[in-house]
DNA sequence: ATGGTATTGCGACTCATTCTCATTCGTATT
DNA sequence: AATACGAATGAGAATGAGTCGCAATACCAT
C-alpha cells in the first residue's frame, strides 16, 4: 500500500498536468506504465496532456522520488515508471505475456551490499529482472503443444 | 578467458564483415562495446562496416549465442554487447567512471532460482545490476571535497 | 563457370525521448 | 485584486539508437 502523495511535501508545487499525471498513476498501480500510457490514459479518462509534459512530468516526480524508472525490455528498450514503494522490490518479468511480478528477498539484499562492501563499491541503487516464462502461459504452452501432437 | 570463436562452429558462414565485428569483439574484451564503438573500431583499425551491418551482425552473433546485450545505463538506454563468456556473471557499475566490474555470486544465483521455482516461473534470464561509486571514484569525490573546505 | 541462396550496403524510416522557446500559470508581494 | 517575476507548460522540431526494404553482391554447392 502507497501513502497519498502530496505533492507540496515533494517540493513540487501543484500544477494541473502534475495532479493528473499522479490521478493517472495512482489509478494504475497494478501496472508499470509507459509514458504512453499516461498519455492515453488522461486522454481518455482526464484531459489531454501533450507527451512532452507527460515526460517532463515523470522526469520531475522520479526526480522527487515519487516515482521510479525501469526498463524491462530486453528487445525494446521502453521505459516504465511506477510509484515508489517504501520498500524496494525486484521484478520478475514473463516473456510470454509482460506480466511483472515482484518481489521481495532480504537474502539477496543483504548479499549484495556485502558485494558492493567487498569490491570497495558504495552502493547507490539496483536492479534485479528475472526473465522466465509465468505459471499461466507455461500450462498454455503445455497445452498447445498437445493440441499440435494430436 | 573466453575460447577461441568459430563462426561456422556457430552456424555462420564467414564472412568479412562478421570477422571484422569478431575481430573488434576480441580486440576488446576489457570493455563492453556498444554498436557505436565496434564501428569506430573499425572504421580507425580495420575497415569501415556501414552500423546497419554492424548492428545486424551483433544480433545475428547474440542469437548465436556469441556475445551477450546489456543495457547498463539507468538514463541513456544505450546497449553494449560483450562476447559471452561461459560462466555468467553479473555488473556492477560506476555512475562516476561508468566502469564495469563483473563479478559472480552462487549464493545469489541459486537463491534466484528458488525464488523463480517458488512462483512457478520457468527462469530463462536474468540481470542483475549494481550501480555505485567504485573505490577509485569515492577517494577522488572525498579529494575534491577537501579541496573545497579547504 | 553457373545458379540459387544468404548476406550486405545504403538510405530511408521508426519510435522513444529530449529540447527549444514563446506563452501561460502560480504565487508572493504590494 | 493588480503586478511582477520565476517556474511550468504546450507545441512541435530535433535527436539518436536501432530497424527495415531492397537492389547489389558475395558465398558455396554443383
Amino acid at each position: 500500500m502507497i501513502a497519498k502523495i502530496n505533492l507540496k511535501e515533494q517540493g513540487l508545487t501543484e500544477t494541473t498536468p502534475r495532479l493528473a499525471v499522479l490521478k493517472a498513476m495512482e489509478a494504475n498501480t497494478a501496472q508499470h506504465m509507459s509514458a504512453d500510457d499516461v498519455y492515453r490514459y488522461l486522454l481518455e479518462r482526464d484531459r489531454p496532456l501533450p507527451m512532452s509534459t507527460v515526460y517532463r512530468v515523470l522526469a520531475q516526480f522520479e526526480q522527487a522520488g515519487i516515482v521510479e524508472r525501469h526498463s524491462f525490455d530486453a528487445e525494446r528498450t521502453k521505459q516504465v515508471y511506477e510509484l515508489k514503494d517504501p520498500e524496494h522490490h525486484d521484478h520478475m518479468i514473463c516473456i510470454k505475456c509482460r506480466s511483472v511480478h515482484e518481489f521481495l528477498d532480504p537474502q539477496i539484499e543483504s548479499r549484495q551490499i556485502e558485494i558492493a562492501e567487498n569490491l570497495g563499491f558504495s552502493l547507490t541503487d539496483h536492479s534485479l529482472n528475472l526473465y522466465g516464462i509465468c505459471a499461466g502461459c507455461v500450462q498454455k504452452d503445455a497445452q498447445s503443444e498437445k493440441t499440435i501432437k494430436q
